[in-house]
DNA sequence: TGTACATCAGTGAACGCGCGTTCACTGATGTAC
DNA sequence: TGTACATCAGTGAACGCGCGTTCACTGATGTAC
Protein backbone atom coordinates (compact mmCIF):
# COMPACT_ATOMS: atom_id res chain seq x y z
CA UNK A 1 0.00 0.00 0.00
CA UNK A 2 2.61 2.45 -0.96
CA UNK A 3 0.72 4.10 -3.26
CA UNK A 4 2.07 5.19 -6.41
CA UNK A 5 4.83 2.16 -7.57
CA UNK A 6 5.92 2.58 -11.14
CA UNK A 7 6.79 -0.67 -12.73
CA UNK A 8 9.96 -1.95 -13.21
CA UNK A 9 11.72 -1.34 -16.83
CA UNK A 10 12.39 -4.10 -18.88
CA UNK A 11 15.11 -5.68 -17.82
CA UNK A 12 15.19 -4.64 -14.33
CA UNK A 13 12.56 -6.98 -12.60
CA UNK A 14 15.00 -7.88 -10.01
CA UNK A 15 15.08 -4.60 -8.64
CA UNK A 16 11.20 -5.74 -7.28
CA UNK A 17 13.32 -8.89 -5.77
CA UNK A 18 15.47 -6.90 -3.02
CA UNK A 19 12.56 -4.19 -2.25
CA UNK A 20 10.66 -7.25 -1.30
CA UNK A 21 13.03 -8.60 1.12
CA UNK A 22 13.82 -5.21 2.02
CA UNK A 23 10.27 -5.05 2.90
CA UNK A 24 10.11 -8.97 4.46
CA UNK A 25 12.97 -7.76 6.92
CA UNK A 26 10.76 -4.91 7.84
CA UNK A 27 7.16 -6.61 8.86
CA UNK A 28 9.33 -9.17 10.09
CA UNK A 29 10.94 -6.58 12.85
CA UNK A 30 7.61 -4.78 13.35
CA UNK A 31 5.34 -7.93 14.01
CA UNK A 32 7.05 -10.46 14.28
CA UNK A 33 7.07 -14.08 12.40
CA UNK A 34 3.72 -14.08 11.16
CA UNK A 35 3.58 -10.52 9.88
CA UNK A 36 5.76 -11.66 7.28
CA UNK A 37 3.16 -13.22 4.76
CA UNK A 38 3.00 -12.72 0.93
CA UNK A 39 0.24 -10.44 1.04
CA UNK A 40 1.29 -8.33 3.48
CA UNK A 41 5.00 -8.10 1.75
CA UNK A 42 2.90 -7.26 -1.27
CA UNK A 43 0.47 -4.92 -0.65
CA UNK A 44 3.50 -2.72 1.49
CA UNK A 45 5.36 -2.91 -1.93
CA UNK A 46 2.75 -1.71 -3.81
CA UNK A 47 2.36 -4.58 -5.57
CA UNK A 48 -0.49 -7.44 -6.22
CA UNK A 49 0.17 -11.09 -4.41
CA UNK A 50 0.79 -12.73 -7.70
CA UNK A 51 3.44 -10.34 -8.44
CA UNK A 52 5.86 -11.84 -5.44
CA UNK A 53 5.79 -14.88 -7.29
CA UNK A 54 6.98 -13.74 -9.97
CA UNK A 55 10.46 -13.27 -7.86
CA UNK A 56 10.29 -16.00 -5.19
CA UNK A 57 8.51 -19.59 -6.12
CA UNK A 58 6.83 -19.83 -2.62
CA UNK A 59 6.36 -18.29 0.37
CA UNK A 60 9.27 -20.83 1.76
CA UNK A 61 11.53 -19.15 -1.00
CA UNK A 62 10.55 -15.63 0.16
CA UNK A 63 11.18 -16.68 3.83
CA UNK A 64 14.47 -18.24 3.47
CA UNK A 65 15.79 -15.43 1.41
CA UNK A 66 15.03 -13.36 4.32
CA UNK A 67 16.58 -15.95 6.71
CA UNK A 68 20.28 -15.78 4.51
CA UNK A 69 20.39 -12.32 4.69
CA UNK A 70 19.83 -12.57 8.29
CA UNK A 71 22.77 -14.78 9.00
CA UNK A 72 24.76 -12.68 6.58
CA UNK A 73 24.45 -9.42 9.21
CA UNK A 74 25.45 -11.25 11.91
CA UNK A 75 28.41 -12.80 10.71
CA UNK A 76 29.59 -9.64 9.21
CA UNK A 77 28.87 -8.34 12.81
CA UNK A 78 31.14 -11.11 14.73
CA UNK A 79 33.81 -10.95 12.38
CA UNK A 80 34.15 -7.01 12.41
CA UNK A 81 34.13 -7.13 16.02
CA UNK A 82 37.16 -9.41 17.28
CA UNK A 83 39.37 -8.07 14.18
CA UNK A 84 42.72 -6.99 15.75
CA UNK A 85 42.13 -8.16 19.06
CA UNK A 86 44.95 -9.58 20.20
CA UNK A 87 44.55 -11.94 22.79
CA UNK A 88 42.14 -14.68 21.66
CA UNK A 89 40.15 -15.69 24.77
CA UNK A 90 39.23 -11.48 24.59
CA UNK A 91 38.17 -11.87 21.26
CA UNK A 92 36.13 -14.95 22.06
CA UNK A 93 34.62 -12.74 24.89
CA UNK A 94 33.75 -9.59 22.51
CA UNK A 95 32.16 -12.25 19.81
CA UNK A 96 30.20 -13.45 22.50
CA UNK A 97 29.23 -10.03 23.23
CA UNK A 98 28.16 -8.77 19.65
CA UNK A 99 26.53 -12.42 19.36
CA UNK A 100 24.23 -11.31 21.99
CA UNK A 101 23.89 -7.67 21.11
CA UNK A 102 22.67 -8.85 18.23
CA UNK A 103 19.98 -10.80 19.15
CA UNK A 104 18.68 -8.04 21.57
CA UNK A 105 18.90 -5.64 18.45
CA UNK A 106 17.03 -8.13 16.64
CA UNK A 107 14.97 -10.20 18.67
CA UNK A 108 12.28 -10.93 15.36
CA UNK A 109 14.86 -11.98 12.95
CA UNK A 110 17.15 -14.04 15.73
CA UNK A 111 13.75 -15.72 16.46
CA UNK A 112 13.10 -16.29 13.12
CA UNK A 113 16.08 -18.23 12.28
CA UNK A 114 17.11 -19.94 15.54
CA UNK A 115 13.66 -21.05 16.27
CA UNK A 116 12.22 -21.04 13.08
CA UNK A 117 11.83 -24.44 11.48
CA UNK A 118 14.85 -26.05 10.67
CA UNK A 119 15.20 -26.07 7.01
CA UNK A 120 18.50 -27.58 5.51
CA UNK A 121 19.76 -23.97 4.74
CA UNK A 122 19.43 -22.63 8.04
CA UNK A 123 20.69 -25.84 9.31
CA UNK A 124 23.95 -25.09 7.21
CA UNK A 125 24.12 -21.42 8.77
CA UNK A 126 23.81 -22.25 11.88
CA UNK A 127 26.24 -24.80 11.70
CA UNK A 128 28.90 -22.53 10.24
CA UNK A 129 27.80 -20.02 12.45
CA UNK A 130 28.79 -22.73 15.57
CA UNK A 131 32.42 -23.23 13.61
CA UNK A 132 33.03 -19.81 13.73
CA UNK A 133 32.68 -19.70 17.38
CA UNK A 134 34.53 -23.17 17.93
CA UNK A 135 37.73 -21.41 15.44
CA UNK A 136 37.41 -19.26 17.87
CA UNK A 137 37.62 -21.06 21.19
CA UNK A 138 40.58 -23.18 19.22
CA UNK A 139 42.56 -19.87 19.09
CA UNK A 140 42.76 -20.19 22.51
CA UNK A 141 43.44 -23.59 23.28
CA UNK A 142 46.29 -23.06 20.68
CA UNK A 143 47.37 -20.36 23.01
CA UNK A 144 47.54 -22.74 25.90
CA UNK A 145 43.76 -22.47 27.43
CA UNK A 146 43.48 -26.23 28.81
CA UNK A 147 39.99 -28.10 27.68
CA UNK A 148 39.26 -31.58 26.72
CA UNK A 149 36.97 -31.02 23.86
CA UNK A 150 37.43 -27.86 21.84
CA UNK A 151 33.87 -28.70 19.68
CA UNK A 152 32.41 -29.58 23.25
CA UNK A 153 33.53 -26.42 24.79
CA UNK A 154 32.40 -24.43 21.92
CA UNK A 155 28.96 -26.23 22.36
CA UNK A 156 28.58 -24.81 25.80
CA UNK A 157 29.54 -21.93 24.82
CA UNK A 158 27.12 -21.67 22.25
CA UNK A 159 24.50 -23.00 24.59
CA UNK A 160 25.39 -20.00 27.24
CA UNK A 161 24.98 -17.36 24.84
CA UNK A 162 22.58 -18.56 22.95
CA UNK A 163 20.39 -18.76 26.40
CA UNK A 164 21.33 -14.93 27.30
CA UNK A 165 19.84 -13.63 24.37
CA UNK A 166 16.72 -16.20 24.06
CA UNK A 167 15.73 -15.93 27.78
CA UNK A 168 15.46 -12.01 27.23
CA UNK A 169 14.10 -12.22 23.91
CA UNK A 170 10.89 -14.12 25.47
CA UNK A 171 10.38 -12.55 28.10
CA UNK A 172 9.18 -9.10 29.87
CA UNK A 173 10.46 -6.22 27.69
CA UNK A 174 8.38 -3.96 28.59
CA UNK A 175 9.42 -2.73 32.21
CA UNK A 176 12.66 -1.18 32.63
CA UNK A 177 14.56 -4.34 32.12
CA UNK A 178 17.11 -4.89 30.86
CA UNK A 179 18.24 -1.59 32.19
CA UNK A 180 21.74 -1.68 30.27
CA UNK A 181 21.75 -3.91 27.41
CA UNK A 182 25.51 -3.67 26.44
CA UNK A 183 25.85 -4.47 30.68
CA UNK A 184 24.09 -7.63 30.64
CA UNK A 185 25.85 -8.49 27.00
CA UNK A 186 28.78 -7.96 28.61
CA UNK A 187 28.03 -10.15 31.86
CA UNK A 188 26.20 -13.17 30.12
CA UNK A 189 29.26 -13.35 27.78
CA UNK A 190 31.80 -13.28 30.63
CA UNK A 191 29.19 -15.93 32.51
CA UNK A 192 29.33 -18.36 29.02
CA UNK A 193 33.09 -17.93 28.39
CA UNK A 194 34.13 -18.52 31.71
CA UNK A 195 31.85 -21.60 32.46
CA UNK A 196 32.51 -23.11 29.18
CA UNK A 197 36.33 -22.81 29.74
CA UNK A 198 36.20 -24.08 33.22
CA UNK A 199 34.05 -26.90 32.87
CA UNK A 200 36.44 -27.94 29.91
CA UNK A 201 39.08 -27.78 31.48
CA UNK A 202 37.63 -29.43 34.54
CA UNK A 203 35.20 -32.35 34.70
CA UNK A 204 34.18 -32.22 38.89
CA UNK A 205 30.95 -31.00 39.20
CA UNK A 206 30.01 -27.98 40.95
CA UNK A 207 29.91 -27.83 44.78
CA UNK A 208 30.55 -25.93 47.65
CA UNK A 209 34.16 -26.55 48.16
CA UNK A 210 34.95 -26.03 44.53
CA UNK A 211 33.77 -22.88 43.96
CA UNK A 212 34.83 -21.40 47.04
CA UNK A 213 38.12 -20.34 46.17
CA UNK A 214 40.11 -19.08 49.55
CA UNK A 215 40.64 -15.35 48.15
CA UNK B 1 -11.89 -39.77 16.26
CA UNK B 2 -11.53 -42.09 18.81
CA UNK B 3 -14.79 -43.95 17.63
CA UNK B 4 -16.27 -45.57 20.10
CA UNK B 5 -17.24 -42.52 23.32
CA UNK B 6 -19.80 -42.62 25.34
CA UNK B 7 -21.05 -39.59 26.53
CA UNK B 8 -20.52 -38.47 30.52
CA UNK B 9 -22.98 -38.88 32.64
CA UNK B 10 -25.31 -36.35 33.72
CA UNK B 11 -22.84 -34.46 36.61
CA UNK B 12 -19.73 -35.23 35.17
CA UNK B 13 -19.12 -33.28 32.10
CA UNK B 14 -15.89 -32.24 34.11
CA UNK B 15 -14.66 -35.44 32.46
CA UNK B 16 -14.12 -34.50 29.47
CA UNK B 17 -12.28 -31.43 29.77
CA UNK B 18 -9.62 -33.62 31.85
CA UNK B 19 -9.70 -35.64 28.80
CA UNK B 20 -8.83 -32.89 26.10
CA UNK B 21 -6.01 -31.74 28.64
CA UNK B 22 -4.73 -35.01 28.46
CA UNK B 23 -5.08 -35.06 24.54
CA UNK B 24 -4.05 -31.38 23.84
CA UNK B 25 -0.88 -32.37 25.79
CA UNK B 26 -0.09 -35.52 23.83
CA UNK B 27 -0.74 -33.77 20.41
CA UNK B 28 1.36 -31.44 21.74
CA UNK B 29 4.15 -33.89 22.07
CA UNK B 30 3.70 -35.65 18.88
CA UNK B 31 3.05 -32.48 16.67
CA UNK B 32 4.01 -29.44 18.31
CA UNK B 33 2.30 -26.10 18.71
CA UNK B 34 0.80 -26.08 15.06
CA UNK B 35 -0.55 -29.74 16.20
CA UNK B 36 -2.87 -27.78 19.08
CA UNK B 37 -6.02 -27.32 17.13
CA UNK B 38 -9.86 -27.43 18.50
CA UNK B 39 -10.21 -29.19 15.90
CA UNK B 40 -8.12 -31.68 16.56
CA UNK B 41 -8.58 -31.97 20.43
CA UNK B 42 -11.82 -32.60 19.41
CA UNK B 43 -11.48 -35.00 16.86
CA UNK B 44 -9.02 -37.05 18.92
CA UNK B 45 -11.29 -36.63 21.68
CA UNK B 46 -14.05 -38.74 19.35
CA UNK B 47 -16.31 -35.18 20.33
CA UNK B 48 -17.23 -32.50 17.77
CA UNK B 49 -15.36 -29.14 17.94
CA UNK B 50 -18.26 -27.38 19.90
CA UNK B 51 -17.81 -29.63 23.05
CA UNK B 52 -14.60 -28.05 23.41
CA UNK B 53 -16.62 -25.17 24.11
CA UNK B 54 -18.65 -26.13 26.90
CA UNK B 55 -15.18 -26.96 29.04
CA UNK B 56 -12.80 -24.13 27.40
CA UNK B 57 -14.09 -20.33 26.30
CA UNK B 58 -11.78 -20.02 23.96
CA UNK B 59 -8.67 -21.23 22.28
CA UNK B 60 -6.97 -19.41 24.39
CA UNK B 61 -8.45 -20.64 27.44
CA UNK B 62 -7.46 -24.40 26.48
CA UNK B 63 -3.76 -23.54 25.64
CA UNK B 64 -3.37 -21.24 29.11
CA UNK B 65 -4.61 -24.66 30.96
CA UNK B 66 -2.07 -26.87 29.11
CA UNK B 67 0.77 -24.50 29.85
CA UNK B 68 -0.25 -24.76 33.49
CA UNK B 69 -0.10 -28.03 33.29
CA UNK B 70 3.37 -27.82 31.69
CA UNK B 71 4.64 -25.38 34.62
CA UNK B 72 3.13 -28.02 37.26
CA UNK B 73 5.02 -31.06 36.10
CA UNK B 74 8.64 -29.13 35.59
CA UNK B 75 7.91 -27.84 39.43
CA UNK B 76 7.23 -31.10 40.50
CA UNK B 77 10.60 -32.05 38.94
CA UNK B 78 12.72 -29.65 40.15
CA UNK B 79 11.62 -29.81 43.57
CA UNK B 80 11.91 -33.51 43.75
CA UNK B 81 15.37 -33.81 42.86
CA UNK B 82 16.85 -31.11 45.02
CA UNK B 83 15.02 -32.99 47.86
CA UNK B 84 17.89 -34.16 50.67
CA UNK B 85 20.95 -32.61 49.04
CA UNK B 86 22.80 -30.68 51.92
CA UNK B 87 25.19 -29.07 50.13
CA UNK B 88 23.89 -25.86 48.70
CA UNK B 89 25.79 -25.71 45.52
CA UNK B 90 25.40 -29.39 44.68
CA UNK B 91 21.80 -29.04 45.18
CA UNK B 92 21.71 -25.96 42.94
CA UNK B 93 23.61 -27.76 40.61
CA UNK B 94 21.00 -30.87 40.79
CA UNK B 95 18.19 -28.35 39.97
CA UNK B 96 20.07 -26.97 36.79
CA UNK B 97 20.49 -30.76 35.45
CA UNK B 98 16.57 -31.73 35.85
CA UNK B 99 16.02 -28.27 34.46
CA UNK B 100 17.59 -29.27 31.23
CA UNK B 101 16.25 -32.47 31.35
CA UNK B 102 12.98 -31.87 31.62
CA UNK B 103 13.47 -29.82 28.84
CA UNK B 104 15.37 -32.25 26.76
CA UNK B 105 12.22 -34.80 27.24
CA UNK B 106 9.11 -32.72 26.42
CA UNK B 107 11.09 -29.92 23.59
CA UNK B 108 7.61 -29.20 21.99
CA UNK B 109 5.84 -28.75 25.92
CA UNK B 110 9.47 -26.57 27.07
CA UNK B 111 9.29 -24.41 23.81
CA UNK B 112 5.46 -23.89 23.60
CA UNK B 113 5.49 -22.02 27.85
CA UNK B 114 9.23 -20.51 27.19
CA UNK B 115 9.07 -19.59 23.24
CA UNK B 116 5.09 -18.94 23.14
CA UNK B 117 3.47 -15.87 23.67
CA UNK B 118 3.93 -13.87 26.50
CA UNK B 119 0.26 -14.12 28.42
CA UNK B 120 -0.21 -12.91 31.53
CA UNK B 121 -0.10 -16.27 33.91
CA UNK B 122 3.09 -17.69 31.69
CA UNK B 123 4.97 -14.70 32.59
CA UNK B 124 3.73 -15.51 36.24
CA UNK B 125 4.79 -19.06 35.97
CA UNK B 126 8.55 -17.96 34.28
CA UNK B 127 8.33 -15.60 37.36
CA UNK B 128 7.89 -18.50 39.77
CA UNK B 129 10.63 -20.54 38.40
CA UNK B 130 13.19 -17.98 37.80
CA UNK B 131 12.55 -17.34 41.83
CA UNK B 132 12.76 -20.76 42.60
CA UNK B 133 16.21 -20.57 41.18
CA UNK B 134 17.34 -17.79 42.81
CA UNK B 135 16.22 -18.90 46.16
CA UNK B 136 18.78 -21.64 45.38
CA UNK B 137 21.54 -19.00 44.73
CA UNK B 138 20.52 -17.40 48.06
CA UNK B 139 20.89 -20.71 49.65
CA UNK B 140 24.80 -20.65 48.13
CA UNK B 141 25.27 -17.57 49.36
CA UNK B 142 24.21 -18.36 52.61
CA UNK B 143 26.70 -21.11 52.74
CA UNK B 144 29.63 -18.18 52.10
CA UNK B 145 29.31 -18.51 48.18
CA UNK B 146 30.86 -15.12 47.27
CA UNK B 147 28.12 -13.09 44.46
CA UNK B 148 27.40 -9.87 44.02
CA UNK B 149 23.86 -9.71 42.87
CA UNK B 150 21.90 -12.85 43.95
CA UNK B 151 19.41 -11.81 41.32
CA UNK B 152 21.78 -10.94 38.56
CA UNK B 153 23.58 -14.00 39.34
CA UNK B 154 20.07 -16.09 38.83
CA UNK B 155 19.33 -14.46 35.62
CA UNK B 156 23.04 -15.53 34.38
CA UNK B 157 22.31 -19.02 35.79
CA UNK B 158 18.62 -19.50 34.49
CA UNK B 159 19.79 -18.08 30.29
CA UNK B 160 22.82 -20.49 30.78
CA UNK B 161 20.32 -23.50 31.89
CA UNK B 162 17.85 -22.43 29.22
CA UNK B 163 20.00 -22.08 26.46
CA UNK B 164 21.37 -25.79 26.92
CA UNK B 165 18.05 -26.59 25.95
CA UNK B 166 17.15 -24.20 23.14
CA UNK B 167 20.30 -24.70 21.09
CA UNK B 168 19.28 -28.69 21.34
CA UNK B 169 15.52 -28.61 21.00
CA UNK B 170 15.63 -26.08 17.58
CA UNK B 171 18.37 -28.02 16.27
CA UNK B 172 19.60 -31.56 14.74
CA UNK B 173 17.76 -33.73 16.66
CA UNK B 174 17.82 -36.64 13.36
CA UNK B 175 21.87 -37.48 14.16
CA UNK B 176 23.20 -39.43 16.71
CA UNK B 177 23.39 -36.06 18.74
CA UNK B 178 23.16 -35.73 21.71
CA UNK B 179 24.74 -39.53 22.43
CA UNK B 180 24.27 -39.03 26.00
CA UNK B 181 21.53 -36.63 27.05
CA UNK B 182 22.17 -37.38 30.76
CA UNK B 183 26.02 -36.36 30.31
CA UNK B 184 25.24 -33.40 28.15
CA UNK B 185 22.66 -32.07 30.80
CA UNK B 186 25.15 -32.29 33.69
CA UNK B 187 28.15 -30.66 31.79
CA UNK B 188 25.66 -27.84 30.26
CA UNK B 189 24.68 -27.68 33.88
CA UNK B 190 28.36 -27.17 35.19
CA UNK B 191 28.85 -24.76 32.74
CA UNK B 192 25.93 -22.35 33.56
CA UNK B 193 26.43 -23.01 37.59
CA UNK B 194 30.51 -21.98 37.27
CA UNK B 195 29.59 -19.29 35.11
CA UNK B 196 27.60 -17.61 36.85
CA UNK B 197 29.07 -17.67 39.80
CA UNK B 198 32.35 -16.92 39.02
CA UNK B 199 31.20 -14.03 37.18
CA UNK B 200 29.21 -13.20 39.62
CA UNK B 201 32.57 -13.00 42.23
CA UNK B 202 34.56 -11.27 39.65
CA UNK B 203 33.59 -8.94 37.06
CA UNK B 204 36.47 -8.93 35.46
CA UNK B 205 36.47 -9.90 31.68
CA UNK B 206 38.04 -12.81 30.71
CA UNK B 207 40.95 -12.62 29.20
CA UNK B 208 43.87 -15.47 28.75
CA UNK B 209 45.71 -14.14 31.72
CA UNK B 210 42.93 -14.87 33.95
CA UNK B 211 41.56 -18.28 32.72
CA UNK B 212 44.95 -19.42 32.80
CA UNK B 213 45.26 -20.70 36.39
CA UNK B 214 48.43 -22.17 37.75
CA UNK B 215 47.89 -26.09 38.34
C1' DT C 1 -43.73 -47.35 41.60
C1' DG C 2 -44.77 -44.61 37.45
C1' DT C 3 -44.50 -40.54 34.78
C1' DA C 4 -43.69 -35.58 33.38
C1' DC C 5 -40.17 -32.39 33.26
C1' DA C 6 -36.01 -29.61 33.70
C1' DT C 7 -31.24 -30.17 33.05
C1' DC C 8 -27.19 -30.75 30.68
C1' DA C 9 -23.66 -33.14 27.51
C1' DG C 10 -23.08 -33.15 23.14
C1' DT C 11 -24.38 -32.75 17.74
C1' DG C 12 -24.64 -30.91 12.86
C1' DA C 13 -24.33 -27.47 9.88
C1' DA C 14 -22.70 -23.36 8.88
C1' DC C 15 -20.33 -18.63 9.35
C1' DG C 16 -16.41 -15.52 8.10
C1' DC C 17 -11.51 -15.00 7.96
C1' DG C 18 -6.84 -14.73 6.14
C1' DC C 19 -3.95 -17.48 4.07
C1' DG C 20 -0.98 -19.42 -0.10
C1' DT C 21 -1.54 -20.09 -4.69
C1' DT C 22 -3.29 -20.24 -9.72
C1' DC C 23 -4.68 -18.55 -14.17
C1' DA C 24 -6.00 -15.91 -17.87
C1' DC C 25 -5.13 -11.34 -18.97
C1' DT C 26 -2.93 -6.50 -20.08
C1' DG C 27 -0.02 -3.09 -21.42
C1' DA C 28 4.47 -0.95 -21.65
C1' DT C 29 9.11 -1.60 -23.72
C1' DG C 30 13.06 -2.99 -26.11
C1' DT C 31 14.32 -5.14 -30.67
C1' DA C 32 14.35 -6.87 -35.58
C1' DC C 33 13.41 -5.63 -40.09
C1' DT D 1 13.17 6.33 -39.35
C1' DG D 2 8.95 3.73 -38.86
C1' DT D 3 6.41 -0.22 -37.62
C1' DA D 4 5.27 -5.11 -36.24
C1' DC D 5 6.29 -8.20 -32.77
C1' DA D 6 8.09 -10.88 -28.93
C1' DT D 7 9.13 -10.18 -24.21
C1' DC D 8 8.28 -9.43 -19.63
C1' DA D 9 6.51 -6.98 -15.28
C1' DG D 10 2.59 -6.88 -13.27
C1' DT D 11 -2.95 -7.17 -12.62
C1' DG D 12 -7.64 -8.90 -11.16
C1' DA D 13 -10.39 -12.28 -9.83
C1' DA D 14 -10.87 -16.39 -7.99
C1' DC D 15 -9.66 -21.16 -5.96
C1' DG D 16 -9.54 -24.29 -1.88
C1' DC D 17 -7.97 -24.86 2.74
C1' DG D 18 -8.07 -25.17 7.77
C1' DC D 19 -8.99 -22.47 11.24
C1' DG D 20 -11.87 -20.54 15.51
C1' DT D 21 -16.38 -19.84 16.57
C1' DT D 22 -21.70 -19.68 16.65
C1' DC D 23 -26.35 -21.32 16.86
C1' DA D 24 -30.32 -23.94 16.84
C1' DC D 25 -31.09 -28.53 17.97
C1' DT D 26 -31.38 -33.42 20.27
C1' DG D 27 -31.64 -36.93 23.33
C1' DA D 28 -30.29 -39.25 27.51
C1' DT D 29 -30.66 -38.79 32.60
C1' DG D 30 -31.54 -37.58 37.20
C1' DT D 31 -35.41 -35.61 39.97
C1' DA D 32 -40.01 -34.02 41.73
C1' DC D 33 -44.53 -35.37 42.36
Amino acid sequence: MTGSRVRAAKGRGGLLRERLLDIAGQLLEDGGADALTIRAVASSAGVTPPAVYLHFASKTELVHATCLRVWSSLFAELEAVSRGVPDPVTALHETCVAYILFGLRHPSQYRLVMDGEATEASRRNADACFRYVRDKVAACVDAGVPVESTTETARLLCAGIHGAVSLLIHQERDDAWPPDPARYATRAASSAVHGALLTAADASRPSTSTVIRPG
